[in-house]
DNA sequence: ATTAATGTGGACTATAATAGTCCACAAAGA
DNA sequence: TCTTTGTGGACTATTATAGTCCACATTAAT
């Protein structure tokens, strides 16, 4: 039975997912969407109403991770350097937002002197584990197949 | 095979309990080991070592979320209002820092058009959901145990 | 070679979320 | 009535996130 919990304010969420992944996966899926070529930042800027110069810096991230490839000068832009199925959501969350974690032991001030035999611990881990599990199977491909059968929502062309 | 991230930046973690909800839950672990009593804010401060200004508003938060009573006065404090395996950590954390959830549909750009029937929202909600459930059945008793059991990590006295 | 189009890197600012502080006041015991 | 305690609101500080700007490097087209 659940217990019910008021929440004074409003629709207060945490969100794990936050707005530069979003434009991170956002991006990714309009590349793939565009295979073949290479697509400048203004592009998917415009396509995806992306702040262009905070766009640049993400591409710049998701290029330096691996993910996409860059083309200087005239006539370049980004392409896919995996193919969709090799890139995961993790992988996305973690470059961006750095390592998904519960949180270091809470219990004791100082950190937990007992880490090591912390049943608590061990659950942290295993929820982690499962959480990034989770988010490790669903693939960029499956994120542009949702797309292409949805009416385009990610649409602009 | 995992792919390897690199990331540049050193121990960057997002994690998803913060130091309001780590505070609270230590108070209420100290409720727990001190029952029968009014338990003043500055004792818990204390031996918790957590800002007694700031552990006053958490506190605040506690008493209309219903976990512990409080006692004005002299002589007066706070004291659990729950039996410790009635409070879990789902809910405090909720009331600390807003219902958990992944994000709002990130495809598309103005929030997702089809939400309905959006695979991807189905998928979304099922991991919210284990998350949840997972962290609902960790009880206050359970973290007390923990203490107990290990050297006092929360200690004080 | 020159020019225009493009990404790069670093520094910078703005906004928002979180953490923390302060104070006048209300309640209750001594 | 005095002292101890919690309450509520406003306030400040710090940090994280989001967003901007600019000089520069690279490349294609002319």
């Amino acid at each position: 039975m659940w217990t019910i919990i008021v929440h004074k304010e409003d629709g207060v969420t945490m969100e794990i997912i936050r707005r530069n992944t979003e434009y991170s996966i956002r991006a990714l899926v309009h590349l793939a969407l565009h295979p073949g070529r290479d697509v400048t930042a203004a592009e998917i800027a415009e396509a995806q109403e992306i702040p262009l110069e905070y766009l640049q810096k993400i591409l710049q991230k998701l290029t330096r991770g691996g993910f996409v490839g860059a083309q200087r000068g005239a006539r370049g832009g980004f392409y896919l350097a995996k193919d969709p199925e090799e890139i995961n959501l993790l992988q996305v969350i973690e470059l961006m937002q750095g390592k998904l974690a519960m949180n270091k032991c809470f219990l004791g001030k100082n950190g937990c002197n007992r880490a090591p035999k912390c049943v608590l611990k061990n659950n942290w881990l295993q929820l982690e584990q499962r959480i990034a599990g989770f988010l490790s199977q669903i693939t960029l491909l499956d994120l542009v197949e949702q797309v292409r059968e949805g009416g385009r929502p990610g649409g602009g062309e």
